[in-house]
DNA sequence: TTAGGTTAGTTGTTTATACAAACAAAGTAA
DNA sequence: TTACTTTGTTTGTATAAACAACTAACCTAA
């Protein structure tokens, strides 16, 4: 179905974006208070290197849902500091694998405590039944649209 | 309560924005597809002039949840396609006052159009008191933010 | 093996963003 | 009136985004 429906004024807010925009905000300040500065963009990309390193540029656009063009100029402003390195692939010589350094690796621990902070600051207020329906709800949300 | 909680990593996929950025860009294409090629970023802004013309920079600025060099540069491209102009306020010379144009308002009606359709795509499979309940919890983790 | 298509990444261009610093107009207090 | 502060906007600079167009490497099928 993709016709609109009765109420969808009421969900405009949605369009607006402000809640994450306030979350990317206001974790780039918490990791600025840390000593870290990087950009809450960067935090998304190193986010998932911290999970698992030797990722491609593709992958890492998918799983940060941007294109490639926009990873490809992430990686080479994380490159310029010195977080992250390109290496590449033996086994395809198209592919980049997007390594830590030891720096990157370093920067870890303090920016996951910022982003628990930051975490804790937004979902202030709110029970556990109801910070966990507001994920499945933008999850439902990002596969509708991805 | 500024420290982290327990199960805060789960909710990291709140920092990543997925949702919203699938919404912008779900957005955009609806608009392109009406034949309208304005940007979400436009869209939001344009979305509060729809409801009241004559507003301040600042008033917008506070309105997106943007930073007032964001709000003058957007002006900018959107008077530049000559869909809102600055008129300087009498009273006050240090203010703008932003209204639409004639095309301005005339896109009004395909643009919201789209935003209906939209919503209604990124809410497939919802109920009603899901959607409800997701908006109530933006909105606070926005307050808690903002 | 070679032509055609696919996949991974980069470059060009335009728009948008934040932060800092500047500027001008208002408001305020001596 | 003059000085000081506040408020509304703009400019400078750096990062980030999408889209389109490009190169290089790989794959496949004739």
């Amino acid at each position: 179905m993709t016709t609109s429906f009765e109420h969808a004024d009421e969900f405009f807010s949605f369009l607006t974006g402000k809640a994450s925009a306030a979350l990317a905000r206001r974790l780039q300040k918490n990791l600025k208070y840390e000593g870290i500065t990087i950009t809450s963009e960067q935090w998304t990309l190193l986010y998932y290197l911290w999970i698992e390193e030797g990722r491609t540029q593709q992958e890492l656009a998918c799983l940060t849902f941007r294109d490639k063009p926009s990873v490809s100029r992430l990686i080479n402003n994380l490159e310029k500091v010195k977080l992250v390195m390109r290496v590449n692939d033996k086994e395809d010589k198209r592919s980049n694998l997007i390594f830590l350094t030891k720096q990157g690796r370093q920067l870890r621990e303090g920016c996951m405590r910022q982003a628990h902070k930051t975490i804790g600051e937004a979902l202030e207020g709110l029970n556990y039944e109801e910070m966990i329906k507001a994920k499945n709800t933008l999850e439902i949300v990002y596969t509708n649209l991805k």
